[in-house]
DNA sequence: CCATTATATAAGTACATGCTTATATACGCA
DNA sequence: TGCGTATATAAGCATGTACTTATATAATGG
């Protein structure tokens, strides 16, 4: 597997979009596997309609998958994205972000959706 | 040396920074060595403020220093930074921008600042 | 000193961004 | 079918960003 060279408008425009304190935190948090919206909003403490226009630009930009199961919509991230080793080093340079997850849970806040 | 773990926060607004085709591709030319803001000007194709305005914004964040000489200013890395592991990690994914420099020469257009 | 050159700063403006509130869509279930 | 829940989208607004033009600062050389 070899890294491909990106342009350098590709990284620009990536590192735009992971420029943001609340979408850096969405992607540490599908690092290591799915995430549910309501997850997000929980963990994020912020409004759905905010959380839900941050996936849609990771999404647009492909960064991330969504599944659709039931009423609920999991996210990942996209291993297949171009920009994926470049999304990956700079995930590996912030704080673990599961812990979040499992801070609000052990606090009592169980998230709703039953992933 | 050890990488320190860098705060979330920091790491964002450190991507924000760089998530921008001309603050790129300036840092990309200083990464072996330091240029002077005439030789961005050139390679950059931009207005003199315009440039001087994002080597602000460079600066200001610690990302580059300032070396006067004369009337000239050279600009290079700062491997002081908190954040230099991570910059030179984004650095390594670009395309080589110094080809720029040179491309320039050969084709007469020849910096005026004596480097 | 004065003119020239290199660079920085200031002010104005057009456009992008990230929230808000309100509403639409879509699914599951009684 | 109709209600509740999860998610997405739309519209509006305040703020941020990246240019522009004009001007300030600083060094150099006559």
């Amino acid at each position: 597997m070899e890294k491909t060279q990106l342009e350098l408008e590709q990284v620009a425009h990536t590192l735009k979009l992971l420029g943001d304190k609340t979408r850096l935190t969405i992607l540490g948090l599908v690092k290591d596997g799915e995430c549910c919206v309501c997850e997000f909003v929980e963990v994020l403490q912020m409004s759905q309609p905010s959380v839900s226009q941050h996936l849609r630009k990771l999404r647009d930009a492909g960064f991330v998958k969504e599944r659709k199961s039931g009423q609920w919509v999991f996210y990942s991230l996209n291993a297949g994205h171009e920009a994926f080793d470049l999304i990956q080093e700079v995930l590996q340079q912030i704080p673990d972000q599961k812990e979040k997850l499992s801070a609000l849970e052990k606090a009592g806040l169980r998230i709703q959706c039953d992933s």
